[in-house]
DNA sequence: TGGCATAAATTGAACATTCAGTTAATTTAA
DNA sequence: TTAAATTAACTGAATGTTCAATTTATGCCA
């Protein structure tokens, strides 16, 4: 009755069980033993795969980031009207489904473990610095169409991240009865605004 | 040679010392046995305040709250000219200090902890609700005196906000070699111009 | 002023549980 | 046959919490 399985198919499946122990019970909820429980697997194959639990942490951070850098979002290749695609790009980024790649909760839980964990730290910025950079390029073509006009564009990538992540912070706390999109909403409009308004940087 | 201390004295101390072994080795790393290591105190003597470590930890969250709210920052009833006055503001809630009033290691420790903790998220929701009210008013106050344009003053302290608490994400991940205040400032501007500017939102 | 009662502060030792990790044995698949 | 997959049986350390014992401080009454 017992199936075997390869590495190849064990690894990512311990990783994604890990990875929903933790959405049910945080971090410091998410023991192996739980996770061997959850999969009808001994504890030791979990050590066996992945030696320690730093090391299943780390990998699970690579995990979610293949899951956030999948190529279905941000392929705007396809719209060739300049105007449609960079709409298209800030309609993805302040979408409810894009904010939802990954748990947010995981999401954070990550964002807290890289304060002390120099492995998920390099990671994590590394994931997010491919992001402002990919926005950098962006906005550049839209700049030399004349769709963008603020001249800095590393510092409009810089400002889109910025309200992208507190966006998330603020429809945990101060959404109250509204939903995501209500408020999305009026940080695209700003966002767009204040990337297509002349002079907004002195 | 031991001294004994009283309740009054005795519960902040235990919190304090909570607070900076969370921001040394996380909050799970922070046990009651190293807490009570830290002070040379016995670990039954934390229970005894406490009576567990939740209610422990929901104590602390009152307590950062405290030092959140301090009354030295905040403060400009005593700039009588309006616009020194909002420029004033707008430079505190940008700045290097104001964001440091609380580690932001044990910040996004609590954030994150509110995720699956509802004692901590109203705990947290509440304080930054009652920072975003507190825009509000200063807003509609500098509305009438015609500095601030945005009609939507809770709109505009939403999107203070947001920018606030992604700046300090941002400084985490992006700010590469620079200083805090390089794309704080102009985070700052940006709000400004936001909350100045005729017709920023339709 | 001095002793005594009382409550609070503090310690001590033990607890059941859970944890990550080790080593060796066994089963499965190629 | 050989290596990988999986289990079994442990270990030792750390965890939060308990209960009882002991020390310290304080207010009251003589």
């Amino acid at each position: 009755m017992r199936k075997t399985q390869t590495a190849a198919t064990r690894r990512p499946e311990i990783l994604e069980n890990f990875y929903q122990v933790i959405i049910a019970e945080g971090i410091e909820g998410a023991s192996i033993g739980k996770i061997a429980k959850r999969m009808n697997i001994h504890p030791s194959l979990i050590i066996h795969y992945f030696k320690n639990k730093k090391n299943m942490t780390a990998a699970l951070a690579d995990f979610l980031i293949e899951k956030y850098e999948a190529p279905e979002f941000l392929r705007f290749d396809h719209i060739e009207d300049m105007e449609k695609r960079f709409h298209a790009l800030m309609d993805t980024i302040f979408s409810f489904e894009w904010s939802r790649t990954i748990d947010p909760g995981v999401h954070f839980c990550f964002y807290y473990l890289s304060f002390r964990n120099p492995d998920i730290r390099n990671r994590y910025e590394h994931i997010i610095r491919r992001f402002r950079d990919y926005l950098i390029e962006e906005f550049e073509g839209y700049r030399q169409k004349g769709i963008v006009k603020m001249s800095n564009t590393r510092m409009a990538a810089d400002l889109i991240v910025t309200l992208m992540e507190g966006l998330e912070f603020h429809s945990h706390f101060l959404s109250e009865d509204q939903p995501f999109e209500h408020f999305a909403d009026k940080a695209r409009e700003l966002a767009v605004k204040m990337l297509t308004a002349d002079g907004i940087t002195a």
